[in-house]
DNA sequence: CAGTTCACGATTGTTAACAATCTTTGTCAA
DNA sequence: TTGACAAAGATTGTTAACAATCGTGAACTG
């Protein structure tokens, strides 16, 4: 989510185990979780490696997000004042602050998560999960396929679909996602992909 | 998928092992992943049971497929020429001889399916695999709550909905798609929820 | 007789050793 | 020098025993 792993690293069981000093199952059931929802990949009695997604997978999920996105945040919108919009509007003051600050990596996952946090306020359970599996999909492209400067959503567009949303203007807050998520696709460069580097995961042992 | 197990039936390790031959561990494996899409619940050092959705979680349920599900039909109409529509040709052939020979649990198990290949006609993974976690959750649902008769989807209107889809008529099949998840749902009876069987396993046996 | 406590049995969670598989390295021959 | 082959090393997959936890029922006390 933070993409501090870059695509194709070799996760080894050992070496997560003594970076979170933890057994081998919990391990391996973390591993397993994680590929079923497609973030790694398990190859069979090679181990586990970060997810590479390619150029049709990154459309699939770009197409996957236009499909639920627009019409969830319509629906945000008209049932707007029935809802508690405090955890965003909290939420961009965060992403201001972390811009403030520089900080790539608080500014890469409060990207993301501005829109895992749309799916929240549905409270659906479901819509929601949906949408966490996406975004950290596209975190993951996002980091593959795009350029240095724009890894995150551009500066004031989520701002003004949070303004769209609270003002019940439906038709104007899709249409600022739908161009979000357009701008964010564009951004992307699919010719020159980032050299996967084999990375150790002691990137992790930062925390 | 087929409704042969009742909510709150307890999957016992020990009960799996022996009925399927596999050691507890796949047992084990196999449990997480069901867990981590919903169909079963896993309590600590208690045991995994059969999932079962209160009301709330079914009207998030219906609410998420009122989200994608349109939209996406209306998707395949517009791009329908594009793409491969025998699978779901063939889907109608078999839920029609699964109703002729009035065999249940094939006829609930195709009726969901339906569904889930609508989704797989987009040729996107994700969108595919989201559908088919709501659809089986709609399964459990519909098992719950369902009035006996009308267990499955009524009759013909998968087929009119894929009539619609080929003469590519997107309106017409996004508003039968809506009318038609609004019967399956209107079906349910809330109120009255079916015992929930404290079966055992061997139910599975007869595989 | 009701309620509580304790101990037993059953079930799940964990650990560690073992087996199987793959990768790598080194050697040999063409 | 290159290719194939084989053995060693490393890594994953599996199994089985052990530890921890929970539910149950009997025994005991008020």
């Amino acid at each position: 989510m933070e993409q501090r792993l870059a695509p194709n690293t070799k996760l080894s069981e050992a070496r997560l185990c003594e970076t979170f000093g933890v057994g081998r199952m919990r391990v391996r059931r973390a591993l397993l979780l994680l590929s079923s929802q497609g973030l790694i990949e398990l190859q069979s009695n090679r181990g586990a490696y970060v997810a590479c997604p390619d150029e049709s997978e990154a459309n699939d999920v770009f197409a996957a997000r236009m499909l639920i996105e627009p019409p969830l945040v319509r629906q945000l919108a008209q049932s707007s004042g029935d809802i508690d919009l405090t955890v965003l509007i909290d939420h961009i003051a965060l992403e201001d602050a972390a811009r403030e600050k520089n900080e790539r990596t608080e500014i890469i996952r409060l990207s993301g998560e501005f829109h895992t946090k749309l799916a929240q306020a549905t409270s659906n359970k479901f819509i929601f999960r949906m949408m966490r599996e996406l975004v950290t999909r596209t975190s993951l492209i996002v980091g593959l396929f795009g350029s240095s400067e724009n890894a995150s959503c551009p500066d004031d567009e989520h701002s003004n679909i949070l303004k769209a949303i609270q003002s019940k203007n439906a038709e104007l807050a899709e249409q600022l996602l739908i161009s979000h998520l357009n701008h964010i696709q564009n951004g992307l460069d699919m010719e020159t992909r980032k050299e996967p580097q084999d990375d150790l995961a002691t990137i992790l042992g930062s925390n």
